[in-house]
DNA sequence: TAAACTATATATCAAACTGATATATCGTAG
DNA sequence: CTACGATATATCAGTTTGATATATAGTTTA
C-alpha cells in the first residue's frame, strides 16, 4: 500500500527550522541537501496543502501587500509527530545507482566499454567532491566564528538565518557526502588498476 | 513525462546473463544486488511482458512436464537495445537516504538524539560490511582459482552458472560497497568523537 | 501422518514519487 | 522596451513501491 510518506516529513524538518514557501523549499532540497535528498514540486504542492488538512502545518498571511509567495509555518501538532518521526529508526536505504548497474551489466562485454564508464564516474564524482570541498572549507569557517562568510551566503542563500548548531550539523552532513565522495574516487582508481594490469 | 524505463535494461540485462524467471529475477536482485539496486514484483512481471511485446525478450518453452515456472530470454533486438543502454551516461543518483535526512533534520532538537541516531547506523553499516567481507573472500577465491567455492554457492547459488569474467565484475561491484560502507563507519567515527567533545 | 511452516511462483493495485510541462509575474541587462 | 532568467504555483502521465492475495511444492515438528 506504500505508506511511507517520507516527503511529508522532510518539508515538516524544513518548516521546523523555518517558514517556507514551497517554490524554497523545492530550491533549498535542490541546492543544499540533493547529495542525499530530493523532492519534485509534483510532491512539495500536494503535501503542503496535505500537511494543513491534517493540521501539522499552517498558511502564513502572505506579508507584503502583491506579495506573491504563500509560506507555511510547522504548528505544536506538526512539532511532536516530527520528533516521533526523527526519533524512529531508519530503514536501510534502497538505492538505484544507474552507475553501478551498468557496470555490473557489462560483464559479458568488452572491458573496454567499463574502463570507459569508470573513467567518466570518476570525473563526475572529482568534480563533485570539489564543490563540496569548496562549501566545507566556507562552512568550517562559519562554525568556528559563529558568523557566515559572504561567499557562502552567495552560494547558498538559504541557510542565511541558521544558529550555529544548525550550522554545525550541515557541516557534519557535508562531511558525509566528502566521505561518500571520496570512497567513491578511491575505489575508480582500485578497478582502473584492477581492469588494466 | 518520466521516460526512464530503468527497470526495462535492469532486467534485459539480468536476461543478457542467461535465461531467468520473474520469481529469479526479483530474488537474484534482492540477495546479490541489493545494496546498489531494487526491483519489485510489481514492475518485474508487467516489464517481462512490456520487453516481449517489444520483441526485447521471449518466454522459452516451460522445461519439465509441470514446471510453474515462466523462463524469459534476450533476444538479438533486445541485446543491441541492452549495448545501446549500456554505453550511454548515467545521470547522476537523485538518493533519499533516511538516515542523512533525519540527522539533519535534528539540528533544532538535543544532540543526544544524533548521538542515538549515529550509533545505530553505524551498527547498522559495520554488520553490512562484515557481510560485504564474507562475500568478499569467497569471490576472491572463486576469481582466482575459477571455480566456486561451496559455500558461496550456498548463500548466493543464483551464480552458479557464471563465468570467470562476470565473477570478476561481481567481486568488483561488491568493492565498491566495500568502500562505501568503509566511508560511512569513518564518518560515524568522526561525527561520534565531533559530538562529544 | 496430518498440520504447520517455509520457499517458490505469479499477479494486482493504491499510494508515492518523478520529470516534464504550462502559466504568469518580477527584476534586470542589453 | 524587451528579451531573458529567476521566482512562484500547479498539474499530470508515467514510473515505482510496498503490501497483499492466491496457490502449490517441499520440509519440519507435534
Amino acid at each position: 500500500m506504500a505508506k511511507p510518506k517520507k516527503t511529508w516529513f522532510a518539508i515538516l524538518g524544513l518548516l521546523s527550522w523555518r517558514p517556507m514557501s514551497g517554490y524554497e523549499i523545492k530550491k533549498f532540497v535542490e541546492n543544499a541537501l540533493s547529495f542525499f535528498w530530493s523532492e519534485s514540486y509534483g510532491q512539495v504542492y500536494p503535501t503542503l496543502k496535505a500537511l494543513v488538512d491534517a493540521g501539522l502545518a499552517k498558511k502564513l498571511p502572505r506579508d507584503g501587500l502583491g506579495s506573491r509567495r504563500q509560506r507555511y509555518s510547522i504548528t505544536e501538532r506538526g512539532k511532536r509527530e516530527l520528533a516521533k518521526w526523527l526519533s524512529s529508526p531508519s530503514e536501510p536505504p534502497k538505492s538505484r545507482n544507474e552507475f553501478e548497474l551498468k557496470f555490473f551489466l557489462n560483464s559479458s562485454r568488452p572491458q573496454k566499454h567499463n574502463l570507459k564508464l569508470v573513467e567518466e564516474y570518476r570525473s563526475q564524482q572529482q568534480e563533485l567532491l570539489k564543490d563540496f570541498l569548496e562549501s566545507e572549507k566556507l562552512l568550517k569557517i562559519a562554525v568556528r566564528n559563529d558568523a557566515l562568510p559572504e561567499e557562502l551566503l552567495e552560494s547558498m542563500p538559504e541557510i542565511g538565518d541558521s544558529d550555529n548548531q544548525q550550522l554545525t550539523v550541515f557541516y557534519l552532513t557535508l562531511r558525509h557526502g566528502i566521505h561518500a565522495a571520496r570512497a567513491r574516487i578511491a575505489w575508480c582508481n582500485e578497478v582502473l588498476s584492477f581492469l588494466q594490469s
